[in-house]
RNA sequence: GGCGCCAUGGUGUAACUGGUUAACACGCCGCCCUCUCAAGGCGGAGAGUUCGGGUUCGAUCCCCGAUGGCGCUACCA
């Protein structure tokens, strides 16, 4: 492949707020898209809203970036360090006729905008500076009056383009107003930063969210004026709640550092989320787990829906599960770790049997907090019992003192593996003429703190000899 | 309000250029397995494709309209 025809795409987040579920959507569909033709993922900080935007927002965007396993190629790049770039390219639509001074003050948009309001007519701008003389404009100018920059949108005709996602997209100039290009106060809108620096950088591809169609064909204006050939437009449907309406912080956490916080863990994001508007088409249909592999090879623009899609947590937390257990135990561990330390949480167990009882465990984990939460008594000494399982396999005094019971034949036993386990438990059963299972679901408890666990023998394997005799003989004393 | 976009079970999606008992996954229900809970195996409920018109021998698929949802409508991005 020619380096003409490899593909240049972004991403380019406003450091308004953290990395969020849709940003991180898109983020993957450009990296995805990179990625696959072994093209270049550049990152472009667009903070030229200097009110909004914070260095905290920049970092958190990268951690979550980070987090995902998107890494870029080129940048970040800031538009705030670029605002030479954005002036000389008004200047040429200026120029060139395209773009003229505006001199009305933002109290009279706004009267004028509610003025026409109140009559019924659109809010648009009025393009009444249109008509000052060129020369009458750059004196006003050179006086030292205020003024903005707008583009001058044709008066007639259509503005269309062609979406590699929506197909064909056209709208009618007459609804698009003369926007803003430059500030008064010489920043740029994101109109025109937008298309000076997807031009400078020289991007072929632009993959973002739906909700910049309308905005589309003022960028297409801009490049027609500036005589530029267009990229490839890709719009990607948005991501809704579970009510429908666009994902916000009503619906909970929208931030993805905020899923990592719940225990999930990267691969099943990264793997929900890029199936959440794309297919890789039906012959993989019965596919639900995809590698970041197979997600690089499969991708392309053609899967992308063109409805919004809403995000079920149901099926992220089944992914979670999926890759937890698919971990390995030594993988899984520094994620664990940091749970750990998150729970302030020490393990009292070797670096060997920490692994081989994670090994045992993640099976069933659903999340890394499990590790953290549930699975303390595995790790540690010091854990809760759970009050409903005491009530259901502890409440009988009876059953209790077997189990202390059972804690000596334990001790006494020269062999103790899974195997000798088992059997010294189901013959104690026999002897004392109750069904095995009460003793295992009293024991599990009595070990674990918890009705739920792995095979007892598993258990008691991945604990030892003397943790379980420890713990049986203080069956007796286990209260709910 | 104007403009634009979208529309398959509860959710994500599939169904080659119109011909299928409308498929898969999550979730839900039941059974099996079983020392608990998951997992796993098996089975089930749940959409006639938003609605109404066309075109056609035949529409999820093409056309028109309606409805609904979403987006944009700033000197925010």
């Amino acid at each position: 492949m020619t380096s003409a025809t490899t593909p240049r795409v972004r991403f380019a987040p406003s450091p308004t707020g953290y990395l969020h579920v849709g940003g991180a959507r898109t983020a993957l569909f450009n990296w995805l898209f990179a990625r696959h033709f072994g093209g270049t993922l550049i990152l472009r900080i667009e903070d030229t809203d200097f009110e909004r935007s914070s260095q905290e927002m920049v970092e958190g965007i990268l951690t979550g970036m980070r987090w995902l396993g998107l890494n870029w190629d080129e940048g970040p790049f800031y538009q705030s360090q670029r605002l030479d770039l954005y002036r000389a390219t008004a200047e040429k639509l200026l120029a060139s006729g395209h773009a003229y001074h505006c001199f009305c003050t933002k109290a009279e948009l706004e009267q004028r905008r509610a003025e026409a309001a109140a009559a019924g007519r659109p809010p648009m701008y009025d393009r009444r500076c249109r008509s000052i003389e060129r020369s009458v404009a750059t004196g006003r100018k050179a006086a030292g009056e205020a003024c903005a920059v707008r583009f001058a949108v044709p008066d007639g005709g259509t503005t269309s383009f062609e979406d590699a996602v929506f197909g064909r997209v056209e709208f009618a100039n007459a609804e698009i107003e003369d926007f803003v290009l430059l500030r008064s106060d010489g920043i740029p809108t994101y109109h025109l930063s937008v298309v000076a620096d997807d031009l400078d950088m020289r991007l072929t591809h632009i993959i973002r969210g739906a909700d910049h169609i309308s905005n589309t064909p003022k960028q297409v204006l801009q490049y027609r004026a500036l005589g530029a050939e267009l990229p490839v437009f890709a719009h990607v449907p948005l991501i809704l709640g579970p009510d429908k309406t666009r994902l916000s912080k009503r619906h909970g956490a929208t931030s993805v550092i905020a899923y990592k916080d719940m225990g999930i863990v990267p691969e099943a994001f990264r793997n929900f989320l890029a199936l959440l508007g794309w297919t890789p088409g039906s012959e993989h249909k019965d596919k639900e787990i995809f590698s970041s592999d197979d997600l690089i090879q499969l991708f392309s623009l053609d899967g992308i829906s063109k409805s919004n899609a809403v995000f079920n947590n149901d099926k992220l937390a089944w992914y979670n599960t999926e890759y937890i257990r698919a971990y390995d135990a030594k993988n899984l561990l520094p994620l664990i770790e940091e749970e750990w330390k998150v729970f302030n949480f020490t393990p009292e167990r070797g670096p060997e049997e920490i692994l081989s009882t994670i090994e045992l465990l993640k099976p069933r984990a659903r999340n890394l907090k499990d590790f953290a939460t549930t699975f303390r008594a595995y790790f540690s000494d010091s854990f809760e019992f759970e009050p409903a399982a005491v009530a259901k396999f502890l409440k009988d005094d009876a059953t209790r003192s077997l189990l202390v019971e059972l804690g000596k034949r334990y001790e006494q036993a020269p062999e103790f593996t899974e195997y000798w386990a088992e059997q010294i438990l189901r013959s104690f059963a026999d002897e004392s003429g109750v069904k095995a299972g009460v003793l295992i679901n009293g024991a599990r408890v009595a070990l674990t703190g918890q009705a739920v666990a792995p095979s007892l023998f598993a258990v008691m394997g991945a604990l030892g000899k003397a943790r379980v005799v420890n713990r049986l003989s203080g069956a007796g004393k286990i209260s709910a």
